[in-house]
DNA sequence: TTGTATTAGTTAGTTCATTAAACAAATTAA
DNA sequence: TTAATTTGTTTAATGAACTAACTAATACAA
């Protein structure tokens, strides 16, 4: 049970100096008692420690009112380093950031196996590689966070991973054994979101990241938390039925919504509509240049099904930020106006609707994101994005 | 900004001796030190506070075993109440209940009119007589909570009462200037939660209560917090769209999920189908007793689309309790274990599945139990229920 | 150039709630 | 009657925040 005393305090009070520097990016002593109503002493005290942890860095900037001038605290980037590991099908992604979440060095390993024997060696592999290399600056790799692809319940181990036919994995600890550090999984639309908040999205306390690839993915984060639901499985929502004795789907209904509204069922469609196998975004592309009416006929059904599906879930999630990650929408003109003018209903209650300006890679900086959050603890942070 | 300090320590620790008290009942000084991992001296200092504050009484019982007899502590019920308003159309509901949560005494007001300043008026009166009345105990009327059939946004102002056709009247500010004491408002789909969880489902943190009457409600209860959402409006469950192209809502959409499995929905159906307008529920019970065909494909068809949207919302929110409240089941043989039957997916994850026990009256009882969990400073509460 | 106002940051001492440890009280069982 | 055990209180120490007074550095005006 959590109670609180005198360590207690301090560790809320360090968090938040930790976020206000994270937010402002550069900030004064005398600014962070301001904004957190904490004395200027208890700043001091507490700006000293994180001094002497090399976690802050006080520059000297030109200053041209009256007054003393001001010591600058930021954080120090350089400290450490957070790894982001996508493992996703077919392909494994390695993301090394600073501890200012900027990318310090990318790579993608193609892999031809679902075997979790043969994956598990390449990851540890490769950890154990990254360790060995940014084993310089001071803390060295703080974190390490891998994004999963499927179900992974609240204790972090992985229930289910559709793409390679995992059920009921310890990753994390066969991980942990082999590389002496901790290691946490997380579903890869959770760590979305986190990116599209951290990165991007730096004023909300709600918001939804929802991902259209294979399947239909909803990550959400709300007041600075994951929303996860009991076990860990909230956001399931491309299970949702929204056609009564429709489609039937793998889990066992009919009608779910990621048979009708994921971009695997628009190539599905094109597929079956052309008499092509293994269409690719480039056609898709080209047939939107050339006005393709099927593509057309496919495109707007898909974003049919797709608002119903939003609104559903603005009504049951009243949502301030929704984020729609989605390669087909970007590439088809107009896609998010026509989305908007589908969600009339007076009772459906958001703020903001935008495709993601990240893409794909949300996941793997997400990952990274999350390690630097665990290792400052500190439960929500502002990071700059540089595309 | 929150910040800590040696105050702040100490209300913590109130609030987890307080709920340890509620929910154990009775407890000594030294389990309470046990279970909250406080040493005996706080625990002692915390609760020396708590009985200069009657808020709490020592009570002597048989004890055998070795050692110093316990002194056992519980809460004082009689330190003052709570009183609960449930503003529903067409009847008022006002219940008084003592501390620990057991009404006192109960009344319903008929009405027969939607003004909001006849409305005020009514409340005011009412709220003033009781205040008068139960002025003896120490700290008398400690908190009221008005129950709205309605969207209240977080700053609790009135968005919308469909039955009343009120939009956006602040009652709060109006019912304070007029009896001098805070008042507070909440959804009623929200309070019925709040009261199964308080009152019935002890050891859950995360709890869904959906009342099938005028329209489809749905409150929640995550982490011994109401899941509001950004505004206040999430739960808005009864606007999911199920059907696409069904039939029209008032919202603006077509295929809302109240429009198949509200109580009013299956209503409607049966005055169409029976051709009677005014159908009670004592008039349904003898059709079922009569094993009625009509009203058999009805209820049917009710559990049916009622299944749909259950589906949509386990997947949506993993919950670990869903508390299903309407009288329409209650009487139908053998519903829940229908609905049980419907809900297969192999990516439904709940754990308990029930129809309430507390009925209609867990709207009001739950608004008790707010204002008694407001006046201790407690984020969550364990009590009695007495039928 | 000098003094004054202003802002930034530090230092000394106080306050408060916790903890640890010793103690007092009350009870069972040998 | 004594030992063992458990409950609850007292006392001193600890830690982190607070207040208040200080030093430092700067702009600006006389």
């Amino acid at each position: 049970m959590i109670t609180g005393d005198a360590s207690y305090i301090k560790k809320i009070n360090r968090s938040l100096i930790i976020r206000e520097i994270l937010r402002e990016e550069m900030i004064s002593r005398a600014d962070l008692s301001k904004i957190t109503a904490l004395t200027r002493a208890t700043i001091s005290a507490q700006v000293s420690d994180l001094l002497e942890e090399e976690l802050v860095v006080e520059t000297q900037l030109e200053h041209n009112s009256v007054g003393r001038k001001p010591i600058m605290l930021s954080l120090n980037g350089h400290a450490g380093y957070a790894l982001g590991i996508d493992l996703d099908f077919g392909q494994v992604s390695f993301t090394l950031s600073n501890l200012l979440g900027s990318p310090v060095s990318s790579e993608i390993i193609r892999i031809h196996t679902n075997n979790y024997a043969e994956i598990l060696e390449l990851l540890i592999l490769n950890i154990t590689k990254y360790q060995k290399e940014f084993s310089d600056s001071r803390y060295g790799i703080v974190g390490i966070v891998v994004a999963i692809h499927g179900l992974v319940s609240n204790d972090e181990i992985i229930q289910y991973v559709p793409r390679f036919h995992w059920k009921n994995v310890n990753l994390k600890s066969d991980l942990e054994k082999a590389v002496g550090v901790e290691i946490h999984l997380e579903n890869n639309a959770n760590l979305s979101s986190f990116a599209e908040r951290v990165f991007i999205h730096h004023e909300t306390d709600n918001l939804l990241c929802t991902t259209l690839y294979s399947g239909i993915g909803l990550g959400m984060m709300m007041n600075n938390k994951f929303f996860r639901g009991h076990d860990g499985f909230a956001g399931e929502i491309g299970h949702m039925i929204i056609v009564p004795g429709g489609k039937p789907c793998t889990c066992g209904n009919e009608g779910c919504w990621e048979k009708y509204a994921s971009e695997t069922s628009v190539f599905e469609y094109l597929s079956e509509t052309k008499s092509m196998s293994n269409i690719t975004y480039e056609q898709i592309q080209q047939w939107m240049n050339e006005d393709d009416s099927d593509v057309y006929e496919i495109m707007e059904q898909f974003i049919y099904y797709l608002s119903i599906g939003l609104n559903n879930m603005i009504n049951i999630y009243n949502p301030d930020v929704v984020v729609i990650d989605s390669e087909l929408l970007r590439i088809y003109p107009d896609s998010l106006n026509k989305i908007h003018q589908n969600l009339h209903s007076q009772i459906s209650h958001y703020r903001e609707l935008t495709l993601s300006t990240i893409g794909k890679k949300s996941c793997v900086l997400g990952a990274c994101a999350l390690a630097i959050s665990h290792f400052l603890d500190v439960p929500i942070l502002n990071l700059p994005y540089k595309d």
